[in-house]
DNA sequence: GACACTAGTCTCAAAATGAGAGCAGGTGCC
DNA sequence: GGCACCTGCTCTCATTTTGAGACTAGTGTC
């Protein structure tokens, strides 16, 4: 496991710079896998390849445009590949590449831990709102 | 490792359902600390406990509004715990809870593949925008 | 012709975030 | 007394991000 004191250098790295965000890769990364759907569609596509109605038909609460412009963004950060079959009616399958791949494993630790968590986390919150 | 296959049916648990979010544990969690500054926060605390304009200082991008709020939610989730000191000027130090500190050791797997794998993905980045 | 299927895009409203001023309650300076 | 200054916030308003839903193109079905 990393130093936590290195953990922290990581991050100031980047955060005391001017320019912020794009110097820190800690933040670079984290903030595009750590928005509200990535993680998710990341775990879906760990699973089997899906084509875009099939996820869109899994996680009812996204938006079209929040699920094409997650798969952009996923695509782009070469986490994800995209392949157009030209049948009629068009179909678009979507997988996880090698480094998306890589990726499932420290992710599956962060999923643990809330799924172990959780119950403490709701009852602080229940604590909290009591107060 | 936890299995890929109950990594995704583990979101979907609560995706499928009509309430969504609100039902599903991992998103619940997830939701929070995936925010844009949590982490951020929570590797700072990770080193040690910092007074809130000490936070600000070491993270100059971020909005009071903004640092106010990540430590409230924080705070709510019992992972950072409040403590004021009646001086003057009045000193509030913020620190990890245990549970918060558990939750330093996922992260930093999910810190470490950020940074080891920075590169490639602003390789990807790059390919994309060329096409 | 009316309708459905695919994978999207476009528009407009709602929500989250950022920028910056203001505030309370004290202390020190002159 | 009057003023500047420190702390940890909160309030307001502008910008950005996200959500809800209509609309597209090309083909097949009834």
């Amino acid at each position: 496991m990393m130093d936590k004191a290195l953990i922290a250098a990581r991050f100031k790295a980047g955060a005391a710079m001017a320019d912020g965000l794009a110097n820190c890769p800690i933040r670079d990364v984290l903030d595009q896998i750590g928005d509200k759907w990535s993680t998710l569609m990341l775990s879906l596509l760990g699973e089997k390849p899906y084509r875009f109605g099939e996820l869109r038909r899994a996680v009812p609460d996204i938006s079209q445009r929040m699920l094409t412009q997650t798969l952009r963004d996923l695509q782009r950060d070469g986490l994800v590949s995209r392949h157009v079959y030209p049948t009629v009616p068009p179909a678009v399958e979507y997988r996880l590449t090698p480094l998306g791949h890589s990726l499932l494993e420290p992710l599956s630790h962060l999923i643990r831990w809330a799924d172990v968590h959780h119950d403490e986390i709701r009852a602080a919150r229940g604590e909290f709102a009591a107060a």
